[in-house]
DNA sequence: ATTAGCACTCGATATAATTGAGTGCTAATA
DNA sequence: TATTAGCACTCAATTATATCGAGTGCTAAT
């Protein structure tokens, strides 16, 4: 063994292996790792001073590191990485299938997607026991397939958009003249031949310009427009969901003094988890952002475990758990990754 | 003076309008209320001595206790019940209506009840930094005002009610046989007729089952009734929403120890609440609990203060705000009268 | 490269001392 | 009779001090 102190070189096999075993050890119990009790608790074949050089190395690697002078070691952010590196190489993703028990039927008649993301969301984080976070399509994204105007009241009307996702849309509309159930079966035929197969954000941003601009085949084409744009403008997305905060509060370490402070940001200022969440959109397939890597001055201690899911081809969205930096990533990770692909397919065959 | 131990009587002037001074000085500083900086701190024109003798009356009548012998008081459940009760008397709800800014006109395009709580839970905590609560109107004993097919694709449609108060359920239902637009039409028509008019529950109960065994004008009727009873038979009510948790978990008292866990079990054991507000209904109007009058074993050192709403003339649901037996009642009780009124207003618009 | 031995560190825990805002009681006073 | 001044007492909170033990780093022997 190289006591000498190089910053970086590859660990030895020995030195890997224990290291894994002390973020191991740490992860589950929460207590600094100390030589002996270490060696003590494995029946390791070497001695507590063997084992004291050894995390001695792993220190000046900066793989570990004390809270103070005499006490234990915990891992570092790059401790965890390394671990979690590991598992990443090692994982049997295969498994796992039938530990989560999807909702299905109930999911498949919903057509709401924030239901159905809820209802997501909550399976994560009860199965994880963390915080589960969730960002949804942009609802401009989605693609219209049918409108459908529905009369309500002598001067209401109920607009209905039906997407291609399956997910539907309705608002309610005040109209001042009366309309006849012909007058709204015409205007629904006109809108769903001019707005079907466009996304709602060209809708926005064009499409009803152009169309004003038009001569239609249709009378009083004029407040069938201003139905639709009335109905559509602010298609809120709220698209963050955020489930079970209260996990974390029964995590000691969570709510120990300043963390809570951490906690409380978290839950308030969605913006952050949403900034994270959209960075990792740009790259498909499971994410873990350890400690400091999530670079965001008001989080601390935290880490998270995310993927992207897809509608067909294309990202639309992530989904992943949120927790303390000792966070069970073992679990974690695979829980994540079969999440983000059973979206994936729900979404997928929705969209067909 | 009466220095007789007597464990209930009227107070007295003086005594009244000194506990009240004493408990509205704990509510906003927190802090056990000493004769000494008592007098002190208004200027009052008693020495501490006096003081002592009638706090330790009002001890003796069980509206102030001692966190310990050498400490200051603070009020017992009765003293904040007496507190609490002077303000309700007293109290001009009149002021206040422009406090809080409803967003009416979203509101009022939304289609969904639970969106429109959510917007009011959230208003609801967020002006009174703590968190609130609200039980939702049964889905089920909202009558039916118009039934909608529309069709999705070539085995999914869209199963469309409106409620006569605006609210709008969807749902998607798969059907095996091919369905021309104008069978959804001739079912669209024939459910309205139907069921209009009808609670969702005297639906669920008994029109279906008579609807099956009679005979109808139209062709393929078992099946639009299959297609009806598939949608509305989980109409889940998920009837309780709790928002901002988050401004308890700024509350020192609320995070301390034990307090903590009841807290959680808040969170977690959503039942409770429902259980609590569920037994407001019974009453009318605006309603306090104080700490151990909330009859839950669970929850302990939390009070809510929650009114009632109506559409029309019948009670439906409540609203309140749950937080630390220390809370800003003079801010609350008038905020919460107005919200509960707000929702009232708008329901009953809704309904009309 | 490993290990035994040993002095040293320092958080955690326990114990004692100090402080200060509070009390109750009594006797004098308005 | 109600109020007040005076005084001894209480006790949580703070500060100071001692002890313990699991941990370390270093050195010399294996």
């Amino acid at each position: 063994m190289s006591r000498d102190i190089i910053k970086d070189r590859p660990l030895e096999e020995r030195e890997a292996s224990i290291l894994q075993a002390i973020v191991h050890d740490y992860i589950t119990t929460g207590k600094p790792v100390g030589s002996r009790s270490f060696v003590q608790k494995y029946s390791l074949a070497v001695s507590p001073a063997t084992m004291r050089n050894i995390m001695f190395d792993l220190e000046s690697l900066e793989y570990l590191k004390q809270p103070h002078t005499s006490a234990g070691r915990i891992p570092t952010d790059k401790g965890y990485r390394f671990y979690v590196n590991s598992l990443l190489d090692t994982y049997d993703y295969s498994l796992k299938e039938k530990e989560i028990s999807v909702k299905e039927e109930a999911i498949k008649r919903e057509v709401h997607l924030d239901k159905i993301f809820s209802i997501i969301s909550k399976m994560l984080s009860s199965e994880s026991r963390y915080a589960a976070v969730m960002l949804t399509p942009r609802f401009d994204f989605t693609v219209v397939k049918r409108v459908v105007l529905v009369p309500m009241d002598i001067d209401e009307i109920l607009f209905i958009l039906v997407t291609r996702t399956g997910v539907v849309l309705t608002k309610k509309v005040t109209v001042s003249s009366n309309l006849t159930q012909d007058d709204l079966y015409c205007f629904s035929n006109y809108l769903t031949g001019e707005l079907c197969g466009y996304a709602i954000y060209e809708i926005k941003d064009s499409i009803f310009e152009r169309l004003r601009n038009e001569k239609a085949a249709i009378n009083n084409k004029e407040m069938a427009l201003d139905i639709a744009q009335l109905a559509i403008s602010e298609s809120e997305d709220p698209n963050l969901h955020l489930e079970g905060i209260e996990n974390l509060l029964k995590i000691p370490e969570m709510v120990e003094n300043d963390r809570l402070q951490s906690l409380l940001r978290i839950i308030e200022e969605r913006n952050i988890i949403r900034r994270i969440l959209e960075k990792t959109l740009e790259k498909e397939g499971i994410q873990t952002l350890i400690g400091e890597e999530i670079d965001e001055e008001q989080v601390k201690g935290c880490s998270m475990v995310s993927t992207t899911y897809k509608i067909g081809n294309k990202l639309v969205g992530s989904v992943g758990v949120i927790g303390p930096t000792r966070m069970d990533y073992e679990k974690v990770v695979p829980l994540v990754d079969y999440t983000g692909r059973i979206v994936t397919e729900l979404l997928t065959k929705m969209s067909k």
